[in-house]
DNA sequence: CAAAATTAAATTGCACACAATTGAATTTTA
DNA sequence: TAAAATTCAATTGTGTGCAATTTAATTTTG
């Protein structure tokens, strides 16, 4: 049962894998998030479409899923949620009956002065130098690679 | 609504998230997982629970979720179907009847022979030299740091 | 131009994650 | 040792992700 030195199932230990360590320091980031992002009031999810959203001002639901790579079946429950919270406002595109455009409200606007504070205070949590950064980054943007 | 150049929500962009890169190439290595696991009949979560069985053999719902950073909200689910599909036994333990302690049939064991493929094919379908792997792996585990 | 193909969002169903609570078993402590 | 605190798994409820399907709108094509 055990694998100890050079075993046949090696390749299977689960610190050999590929999958593990990414999956799971992604949910301890957004673990470490979620008490800077309750202050705001949102979720992940939420937080990442507001960022398009101030970023880019008016933009479709097409356009948010291919930027934060979601499809409809997440990003339709999320944009009703930020509705419903005054944050965002739907509307079918006039020249394109097909297109939901989605636009920040002055309140959307306005949680992005909150929003400020966020970046700082993940840092703070989050234990890499700049430059381990860059280069995590940098590694992970290969992984998108042949799509 | 632009922020070209050094605006004063430069850090509010998305590019510039600690969360987001991450995020997105966790999900996306999950993505290129998932045709290879399905020929195993097994969701990701099924298959790393299965790759700490298969090392340790009996372990309590308790040791698989400290290994994997789970809970038994999550794993529970896990475990019962992984009970119904026959790869596992749940039983509790007798000197503790508080844990439960989940153990691989022969069944369970003899899907290791077919897992064998897994990490081979992964390779082939992400595009990170050894060395970057190893960097990723390295920068990642810093991020578990102080807990 | 009309039928066929494509596109966009919504819907449905399944599988996690995870917080919070519950209930049973065990350990600690007064 | 009996009450209090702790531990463990299960349960409940919310919020994603994502595949597959549906419906409406638009574009392509014969």
């Amino acid at each position: 049962m055990s694998d100890c030195g050079g075993g046949r199932y090696d390749s299977l230990l689960l610190s050999n894998q590929m999958c593990f360590p990414l999956y799971a320091a992604s949910r301890e980031i957004l673990r470490r998030y979620k008490p800077i992002l309750d202050e705001l009031g949102l979720t992940y999810t939420q937080y990442i479409t507001m960022l398009v959203l101030w970023e880019r001002g008016t933009v479709s639901v097409r356009e948010i899923g291919s930027t934060l790579y979601l499809d409809s079946g997440t990003l339709t429950p999320v944009l009703k949620k930020l509705e419903q919270k005054g944050l965002i406002v739907r509307r079918r595109d006039e020249s394109d009956e097909r297109l939901l455009d989605i636009s920040p409200t002055d309140e959307g606007m306005a949680l992005r002065e909150k929003a400020l504070e966020v970046p700082g205070k993940i840092c703070g949590c989050v234990d890499l130098t700049k430059e381990e950064a860059e280069t995590l980054c940098k590694i992970l943007s290969k992984i998108f690679g042949e799509r």
